[in-house]
DNA sequence: GCGTTTTTGACAATCAATTTCATTGTCGGC
DNA sequence: GCCGACAATGAAATTGATTGTCAAAAACGC
């Protein structure tokens, strides 16, 4: 379904992306992400940095976040299952984690008998350096 | 900001689209409604269905789903905060409510320094009913 | 009714994302 | 080191949901 893993080729544009994703802060879109490869004077296509992120996110090595009204975000996040709490204004992000909402999660979907289950959770706030009016 | 809510005018269009959101079962698009209204022999554009169903949420009338990869799935929904269960395959909706994740979600974002603190959460699965492979 | 103001809706425009498809680049095998 | 099968690329075209436009129609206070 995701990962013909072994068949991925090791090309110049694939590097490209990943190397940035690995050396930016915070969320980024993909036309951001590409501009930002053209300004590094990199060569890659839009088509190949919408390909080359989906498929770092169906492999788990970036997360993607969809926020309201807006276009996809991306980022190289840490290892394992957390969630995002992000700045409304300047979209600084923090990775937090919550075992025991991922455990509520779980419960109450088995409790109306739900199988296969996953959850989207994200918090929006304002930050500290945003927040002086 | 929001509510000039004493100048909204009571036409046939919104009526037909409230009644028609209180009248079906789980979550439709606006493109969906849109056709059942047809089928109905009502007669209202699409745009106005899209605007309606705007108002209609932003008055917090109707809850807003943004499934990833689809469009935006409007239902009417009970008062208060809560968050929805939903089937991945034929969309059945429960919804739910955690005072526990509530709670959890403001504290960390408080934790953190984030003021006005907001959250999104959906739970998706495969409900009873579309389990048997 | 009348006039004002909101609302409507057919159509155009927007815009992220995907598809197309001819060209290019990889890489395992020789 | 070269070949050839096949994955990857990318410019351009396409999709498809949503929004903007604006003249015509409807609602409502009087
Ligand atoms: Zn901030
Ligand atoms: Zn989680
Ligand atoms: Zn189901
Ligand atoms: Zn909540």
């Amino acid at each position: 379904m995701t990962s013909d893993a072994g068949t991925l080729r090791n090309t110049h544009q694939r590097r490209a992306v990943s190397s940035l994703l690995g050396s930016v802060e915070g969320f980024h879109s993909a036309q951001e992400l590409h501009s930002m490869l053209r300004d590094r004077g990199e060569r890659v296509g839009l088509t190949t940095v919408y390909r080359t992120l989906q498929s770092l996110a169906d492999a788990g090595e970036i997360d993607v976040m969809r926020p309201p009204g807006g276009e996809h975000l991306y980022r190289r996040c840490s290892q394992g299952h957390h969630h995002h709490l992000v700045c409304r204004s300047c979209g600084s992000t923090v990775e937090v984690e919550g075992p025991a909402v991922e455990n509520w999660a779980d419960r109450v979907a088995e409790k109306h008998g739900f199988t296969d289950v996953s959850h989207t959770l994200e918090i929006f706030g304002t930050c500290q350096g945003c927040c002086r009016s």
